[in-house]
RNA sequence: AGAGAGGUGGCAGAGUGGUCGAAUGCGACGGAUUCGAAAUCCGUUAUACCUGCAAGGGUAUCGGGGGUUCGAAUCCCCCCCUCUCUGCCA
């Protein structure tokens, strides 16, 4: 979430860059918050002094007992008795403002970067370049849905028989496949200078609300309800609240990390034409890096995430473009995100296969992720994050694209070593 | 899962109703001493919020929440977690 200082001191930037999200009633949003926050420090003086007071009370008690005057005490007493009233009226009021003024900020979304496009729908996102030739397929080629099947690779079938539909089984060459490019995303993320953590896949609503998809994405997660814990929908929720309410030494800066985990997505009511076989899945694979920066690196940081996204993708030989999001397309939490996609030349479209974000300080504010500055002073970290790689579209690509006339897959040559096979069928 | 013990500052560890935000030790930082270092000595060493131009002042926080009391780290209730033993198990 947004600080009320920065509603405060930057109203106009913070205005203005909610309009690029077409969010609506902006200004009345945030004169509400700043009303609360006025209200709020009012209720924390008057709680203040009137505590104050009373301790003061509590110790002269103390000493009249002491010493035995009986009479005094109670006359003190009394007094405490109606600053008590006064404390508990304050308090009261206090917490609920509180709440009030945490629900109001939880509905603002974060600030967009002044690079941001202006726009609503995905159509008018920036395409900031496109690498790659789309491959000239043979003449029977097909969508890898129907290439799957005919390898016998993935099923959805016997996904659909265990657990429900989106959730695939791999068999033979294609989990084979699926082992090795995790191993060859992780080994490049190593390579790249970021640490591997293998992070719990079930998360408490607390890092939940860390990471920002509590409240507003409730719907989004699989909650198992005996235990009160979410299932993640990517690695960025377990990996980023690893530093939830932590004051990070300098020198520890920035912090990269990277890891592969399933990620688990409901996609409520995001079933469509577009979504055919690998499209979209209710569980998915996916490695992931993250990092905490101070604010001055941040965007630096961002760019070399992209960087080397770009730089898996052109070792896959897939043909992609990056996309800079408008803000009617960016994500709730994000300041400037890029994503990535992929050609799928069966398919005929770009399938988004990494998405790739600065939030500045937007979630670490909620995690109380903080760094001590050069005067020694705790200030707000950025946090970042992207996909380098998810599979499943990336998988389609690989089939669709190198599809051979036999009716078998050229792989590229990085994963021959990962798979111990260079080609499926 | 059952029984027992316990959760205190960066760490270790005292504190069982009053001047305790908390002894002491270690660590860290600053200074003295030294040619320099070790040792020694002196000092500093949490976070958030309110107030103030600032210096400062105030409030809260001893796993979390609630309660008793003029006053709670300390007493009571609920929850969470850790450790030991037993059971179960990849």
């Amino acid at each position: 979430m947004l600080q009320v200082s920065v509603l405060k001191e930057q109203t106009d930037r913070v205005l203005a860059g909610l309009a690029k999200r077409n969010f609506p009633n902006a200004d009345a949003e945030v004169q509400r918050i700043l009303g609360l926050d006025q209200r709020r420090r009012q209720l924390q003086t008057e709680h203040d002094s009137a505590q104050a007071e009373a301790n003061k009370l509590a110790q002269q008690i103390g000493g009249l007992m002491k010493s035995g005057d009986k009479a005094g005490a109670e006359t003190l007493k009394a007094r405490t008795a109606e600053l008590k009233g006064q404390t508990k009226a304050a308090a009261e009021e206090l917490t609920q403002v509180e709440k009030d003024l945490q629900d109001a900020l939880y509905r603002i979304p974060n600030v967009p970067h002044e690079s941001v496009p202006n726009g609503r729908t995905p159509e008018e996102n920036e395409v900031v370049r496109e690498w790659g030739a789309k491959p000239e397929l043979p003449a029977d080629a097909q969508p890898h849905w129907e290439l799957i099947k005919k390898l016998d690779i993935i099923d959805f079938e016997l996904g659909n028989k265990i657990t429900g539909a989106g959730f695939p089984v791999y068999k033979g060459q294609g989990a084979r496949l699926q082992r090795a490019l995790i191993n060859f995303f992780l080994e490049q993320a190593l390579d790249a200078g970021y640490t591997e953590i293998q992070p719990p896949i079930l998360i408490n609503e607390a890092s939940g609300y860390g990471t920002g998809q509590l409240p507003d994405k409730e719907g989004q997660m699989y909650h198992a309800t005996a235990d009160d814990l979410y299932l993640i929908p990517t690695a960025e929720v377990p990996i980023t609240n690893l530093y939830r309410d932590e004051i990070i030494p300098a020198e520890r800066l920035p912090i990269r990390n990277t890891g592969y985990t399933p990620c688990f997505r409901r996609e409520a009511g995001s079933w469509g034409a577009h979504v055919r076989g690998l499209n979209r899945l209710h569980q998915f694979d996916k490695v992931e890096i993250v990092q905490i920066a101070r604010p001055e690196d941040s965007y630096a940081a961002l760019d070399g995430m992209v960087a080397h996204i770009e730089g898996l993708l052109q070792q896959l030989n897939l043909p992609y473009r990056v996309l800079r999001l408008c803000g009617g397309d960016m994500g709730f939490t994000s300041a400037l995100t890029f994503d990535l996609e992929v050609w799928s030349a069966a398919q005929q479209r770009w399938l988004e296969v990494s998405s790739a974000s600065n939030f500045e300080t937007y979630q670490a504010n909620r995690l109380k992720l903080r760094y001590r500055d050069e005067n020694n002073k705790t200030q707000l970290l950025h946090t970042l994050n992207g996909s380098a790689l998810a599979l499943p579209r990336i998988v389609a690509a690989l089939l669709e694209n190198n599809q051979q006339a036999d009716g078998t897959i050229k792989l590229p040559e990085v994963l021959h070593r990962y798979c111990g096979f260079q080609q499926l069928g």
